[in-house]
DNA sequence: CGTAGACTATGACGTAACGAGAGAGTCAAC
DNA sequence: GTTGACTCTCTCGTTACGTCATAGTCTACG
């Protein structure tokens, strides 16, 4: 029998939450004490994890009491009319951050960063240093109006642009950083990795498997590079530099 | 001057949206009569619109207060921060869509379609076909679970299921079909073959640039297909190869 | 001029899922 | 008996309005 705010801590929840549940009568404690204290068994506990997973696939506390509470009800069917749900939502997402792009583009017009601006305090420019090491081979191997269109993007970067690819590495990483526990050819490090060399190719330059197995190692042997990574968490470059070299030997 | 209800059918607003926008300030009209009418001139309706357009791209009525209220409000800033914020929850959905379709299909394990079943009058089989021409290619290049997943997948889908996928097949064919009139690297046609992609990828096997590119082929090379996609219009085949093309060019 | 019908106004409650108090009672330890 | 940690039940606030309810206004028609 818990208690309220063990139950609540104990799932990462607020005890209001808990109240709520209550209230709205997803979740009933077992039995409630003379003082009128809430008490939960741990079949209680179950019922809230089902619920907590519903919750996280964006499903709403009603529907969540209408798929637990009739055990007849046809999960598969909800799920699916969920996800067709969902998608249409990205659908609206997508169409929002479309025009915003849209609206964006139209409103700059000469606003391009220079490389003065550019220089200061982001450590990302390290890749672009990286990548004039790479220069003259990417050039042989590839038409050069790709190497020129990736030149060409970055000298265009406003300060806001620096950030956002910032932000995004920082987020890349730390997803790679969560799942240092795991194997580096676990398929979800794997796929994050596979994004990471598609954000490099996006944002930077054709990143090949050459460059990117260069930069595998670099993540190590420069400290630079290695600082960086690393607030992330301890031994990240290390992790990260197998991770890759594993992608580039599965996919090349 | 137009009075509420003229102005909420000349918009397509309600009008207790513009009693709201009053209410808080962000819309007031000109003038009032002595009996408390409302009277907007078209100037308001200007406003109004700038409002609608803010909306209609996620920002709350307070942000878009602020945009418009203040002249020296920084838009392209709020712009890229709100672009931020949506590709954010983009991610939130991308992540639950994932996780519901894992659920769907831990649920499923008896209720696949037979071969039989599927393979009445569904085109669609087709592209499935395709996939075992890559299959070997794709298997060296992947780590072998993405492949099994992949293959696991359509092998259980149901006739409701390859119902679902047929019409959204139709629907992004049909919307390229609609641009045909347009550069194959517009941004819009571009968008919707990403999209296309992005479909293949959910509902077949993991899409790659090589696999698309030689899907873009196909198109045109095989019969089967051209036939199948002219049907939206004609030789939407070969412009979509280009356009297909294009997108591989630019993203890869 | 009286009235029906269309339009207008201002509240006020409801929505989803809680967060953030307020005021008050309960429990265990010292 | 008091303190501190915990519990309870309200109640308001949040977003962008929808939906009444009640009441005043305007205009055309008989």
């Amino acid at each position: 029998m818990y208690k309220v705010k063990e139950v609540a801590d104990i799932v990462g929840v607020s005890v209001r939450t808990l109240h709520h549940y209550d209230q709205i009568g997803l979740l009933q404690p077992e039995s409630i004490t003379p003082a009128g204290y809430r008490l939960y068994t741990s079949s209680n506990l179950e019922r809230l994890q089902q619920i907590l997973f519903f919750k996280e696939i964006g499903f709403s506390l009603q529907e969540i009491k209408n798929v637990l509470d009739q055990p007849d009800f046809d999960r598969k069917e909800a799920l699916k009319l969920h996800k067709d749900l969902l998608k249409k939502k990205r659908q609206r997402l997508d169409d929002m951050i479309h025009t915003v792009d849209q609206t964006i583009q139209s409103l700059e017009g000469g606003t391009a960063m220079t490389n003065e601006d550019m220089f200061k305090g982001f450590d990302m420019k390290e890749i672009e240093e990286h990548q004039k090491k790479y220069a003259d081979e990417v050039r042989e191997k590839y038409p050069k109006e790709t190497v020129d269109q990736a030149q060409a993007k970055t000298s265009q970067y406003t300060k806001d642009d620096w950030q956002n690819i910032m932000e995004e590495t920082n987020e890349i990483y730390g997803n790679i950083a969560k799942r240092m526990d795991r194997d580096p050819a676990d398929p979800e490090v794997q796929q994050e990795v596979g994004k990471w060399k598609q954000f490099i190719t996006e944002n930077f330059y054709y990143c090949t498997f050459e460059i990117f197995r260069g930069l595998a190692d670099l993540y190590v042997d420069d400290p630079r590079f290695t600082k960086n990574i690393d607030k992330h968490g301890e031994g990240l470059s290390q992790y990260l530099r197998k991770a890759m070299i594993i992608y580039c030997d599965n996919h090349s």
